[in-house]
DNA sequence: AACCAGGTTCTTC
DNA sequence: GAAGAACCTGGT
């Protein structure tokens, strides 16, 4: 007996926010989506502005799946600011908006995040999938679901009692030892995760970057997406190519609205998934 | 076989 | 500070 919460949406599309690169725990199945989030194993059924979510009912979903969905946004108004901040230069970001729309930024676990961007640093997508799938099936716990076995992101402390060893034969390479740190820093006590909900955004980013291995870029991921502070603006390189080919007199960084990393989610995803033909 | 991949640190000027 | 090399590893 599993069950099964339907619900109509809009601006949402599970393909496009699964797959769109802010998460690596989900995967594409022919009609669905499925993987863990939260301690918990979920699969996704979209069709057209019709979700069905396995695994939950009503009540779980309206106090936590919505709100890890992002549905509880509304992205029309969304979409207008980001509009009137970055459509002053060109019509760039309309034609992302009109090819990204229906992804919707993730609310996910603060240490999943930031841990998970860590791994991602100077790596490719699927290896970097590769390796935090590894960590969990490692170090998580154990997650029975219809006759089949999934796994939760391991907690700073067993990442850390793991120790450093257990995190190279994972194959991280030179970012064990970041990871490590971050583990340690959290099980110290020395950083406090859930502090950093009520930081301003630029305290919340040097906070972050007293972890070894953790710059600019990947605080500004785990703001994001772990985070949910949305001004965060992550320049990682498709970005910054985004930049050089699209505005060349640059943008002003200071002033691209309280939506700014939406923004950078659909121009990543406009630059690097409208030439492939994978999508 | 050399080069690259959703960065960061370390060194050097 | 700014530019450049080095970094693990797996895939072309």
């Amino acid at each position: 007996m599993v069950n099964v919460y339907s619900t109509k949406v809009k601006n949402f599309v599970s393909k496009l926010t699964f797959d769109c690169g802010q998460c690596f725990r989900f995967e594409k199945r022919d009609n669905y989506i499925d993987g863990v989030a939260l301690g918990k194993y979920i699969r996704i059924t979209q069709n057209d502005d019709s979700i069905s979510i396995e695994g939950i009912d009503e009540n779980e979903y309206e106090n936590v799946w919505k709100y890890y969905l992002d549905l509880d946004e509304d992205y029309e108004t969304i979409n207008d600011d980001i509009l009137n901040h970055f459509g002053k230069y060109n019509d760039t970001i309309s034609k992302a908006i009109d090819v990204a729309n229906g992804i919707r930024i993730l609310r996910q676990d603060h240490w999943e995040a930031l841990c998970s961007f860590i791994i991602s640093q100077n790596n490719n997508s699927p290896r970097i999938k590769k390796i935090v799938n590894a960590l969990c099936e490692t170090l998580g716990e154990t997650i029975e679901y219809s006759g089949n076995t999934y796994y939760s992101f391991p907690s700073p402390q067993v990442v850390y009692e793991a120790g450093i060893d257990k995190l190279n034969e994972l194959r991280m390479g030179f970012r064990s030892k970041y990871v490590f740190d971050a583990a340690k820093k959290i099980v110290e006590g020395t950083i406090d995760l859930k502090l950093i909900e009520s930081m301003e955004f630029d305290e919340a980013e040097k906070y972050l970057m007293q972890i070894f291995g953790v710059g600019k870029k990947v605080a500004d991921c785990t703001l994001l997406y772990g985070y949910h502070k949305t001004e965060a603006f992550p320049v990682d390189v498709w970005i910054k190519r985004v930049i050089e080919k699209y505005y060349p007199c640059g943008i002003d960084l200071n002033d691209l609205g309280k939506y700014a990393g939406i923004a950078q989610q659909y121009l990543f995803f406009y630059e690097r998934y409208t030439q492939k033909d994978g999508m």
